[in-house]
RNA sequence: CGGGGCGUAGCUCAGCUUGGUUAGAGUGCCUGGUUUGGGACCAGGAGGCCGAAGGUUCGAAUCCUUUCGCCCCGACCA
């Protein structure tokens, strides 16, 4: 018997979280680093969340009106420079591409054939979409015009981490035009309202909707909302943005059209995304020293069948009836889809497998064994309890109550999370209250989160600050 | 880009201060058997130009120089 830790991540959250989140991404086998600095492999389990996350997103979307499309990732760099704020904000971590071919030099392959205009690998895709848009748009009936492209961009980061920060990442840009402000502006509430409600009934985590200071506005935009979301060492993280870009990038891009009155007009535009950032979020909002806890209507896999096999001549019978549940579970339905089960038929050792899937975080466990053939009943584990309490219950009744239980984990972790974020959150409503709650509570090293533009005073910031509590 | 830490087996690391047989452990991997409802056991086996390049030396994982990479904190960001 080998000695058994009593968790399966070290180190655990309270001890050191940014340890321990790397531990949880490479445990529960999501991503890991690739020879190419700042970028990531992203493997199976990581990328089933995201393509969970990308198609009910995409659904989102699609009943909002929006259309996908795909442009190009080379941006002219002259494009870039059409709008002045914008080019200031990215100029510092974009990647140039400056030749178009390779020649064998002393055994080496060097950069030959060079651009008579370098491309820059997209940081986000305003300006080459804001290219389109002018040829698209000619009157104010092809308005409004609302796109979305699902795609990977660049931006050369100094501290990438997995997830959270890499320099290239997959995410969605929306990119609309439309033929009034006020309808713009409703877009770009619109987007910011779908993000929080995907974020809080999709993945389980409440956001706090706010919209950003002029110094932490998005490069060339007019307001910027974003949601804030609290993970688990009482940080706030950034999960998601919309922009109000006004005439800023149509009046760059060109972007104008003949409206009602006869006259030429420029477009009023948005842009919002959310990108593979969730996926940390997700990990530091719900995880536990175990591993990840995947909210069951975004989870790849929702229920794991492991079969127990004591002796060998058993395990075709085993084997069938797992076979037979994984059937019948299937053909039940939740949040609109037949549940997603997988059988795991590898040929390990029990408690092996078993922790496996609790550090992936997969919602539910369904042990079979023999026992259970014999009396028709089979073990059922929630990831969001104890790793042993396990339900012997009868056979159909499990694939009865299915539905109900994913239902149930998903709101447990969304109360958790919510729970969590309350006893951690205090609001407040001047300068004075904000720096004495700072001062106050770390007199030794006063600490500060979050954009501090307080101007006078008088005028508070629309986003509500997330205050971090006080350690201990 | 500033401050700190680290590069030795797939992974986690010991060895380095005080150079000296064939470079070690745990775990993982492979084979055979026993196992399997909390991370199992026995036996055998594969796997390393000690991050890279120079230098010092009879001799370098170990000392010196340079370089590349990784991690943490800060600034910046989805």
């Amino acid at each position: 018997m080998a000695k058994q830790q009593q968790n399966a991540i070290s180190p655990v959250r309270e001890n050191n979280f940014p340890e321990w989140y790397q531990q949880v991404v490479k445990a529960a086998d999501m991503a890991e680093n690739s020879e190419v600095r700042g970028c990531m492999v992203i493997k199976p389990w990581g990328y089933g969340l995201w393509e969970q996350i990308q198609g009910q997103l995409d659904v989102m979307f699609k009943e909002t009106g929006h259309k996908n499309a795909y442009f190009p990732l080379l941006i002219p760099v002259s494009y870039l420079e059409k709008e002045a704020t914008h080019v200031e904000g990215f100029a510092t971590e974009c990647a140039v591409v400056t030749h178009h071919r390779l020649e064998l030099k002393d055994g080496k392959m060097v950069p030959a054939g060079e651009l008579s205009e370098p491309y820059v690998i997209r940081p986000t895709s305003e300006t080459i979409i804001g290219a389109a848009f002018a040829r698209w748009v000619q009157s104010y009936r092809d308005l409004p015009l609302l796109i979305n492209q699902w795609a990977n961009v660049m931006r050369w980061e100094m501290r990438p981490r997995l997830f959270l920060r890499t320099a290239e990442f997959l995410w969605q840009e929306g990119h609309t035009a439309h033929e009034t402000p006020e309808e713009a502006m409703e877009e770009t509430r619109k987007m910011h309202a779908i993000y929080e409600e995907f974020l809080r009934e999709h993945l389980a985590i409440p956001v706090i909707p706010g919209e950003k200071t002029e110094g932490e506005r998005f490069p060339g935009a007019l307001n910027t909302f974003t949601i804030e979301a609290m993970v688990q060492d009482r940080k706030a993280i950034q999960a998601g943005t919309s922009h109000f870009l006004g005439q800023n990038f149509s009046k760059a891009a060109n972007i104008d059209f003949e409206g009602r009155e006869g006259k030429r007009e420029f477009a009023w535009t948005t842009s919002w995304g959310v990108s593979t950032r969730l996926i940390g979020t997700l990990i530091m909002a719900h995880g536990d020293d175990d591993g990840v806890i995947i909210p069951p209507r975004v989870a790849p896999t929702q229920v794991v069948i492991l079969p127990i096999i004591p002796k060998e001549e058993m395990r075709e019978s085993v084997l069938a009836a797992c076979q037979q549940l994984a059937k019948d579970l299937r053909s039940q339905q939740v949040w609109g889809a037949p549940v997603r089960v997988e059988v795991d038929e590898r040929d390990l050792g029990g408690g092996v497998k078993n922790w496996e899937w609790i550090k992936k975080g997969v919602p539910v466990r369904v042990e079979i064994g023999p026992r259970d053939l014999e009396k028709g009943s089979v073990a059922v584990t929630r990831r969001d309890g104890g790793h042993r309490d396990k339900a012997f219950i009868a056979n159909e009744e499990a694939v009865a109550q299915m539905p109900d239980t994913l239902l149930s984990i998903q709101n447990n972790l969304l109360d958790r999370a919510l729970a969590f974020r309350e006893e951690h959150t205090c609001e407040v409503h001047s300068a004075e209250e904000f720096h004495a709650f700072f001062t106050a509570q770390n007199t030794d090293q006063p600490e500060i989160h979050g954009d501090l533009h307080w101007g006078t005073g008088a005028d508070l910031p629309r986003t509500k600050m997330l205050c971090r509590k006080k350690a201990k």
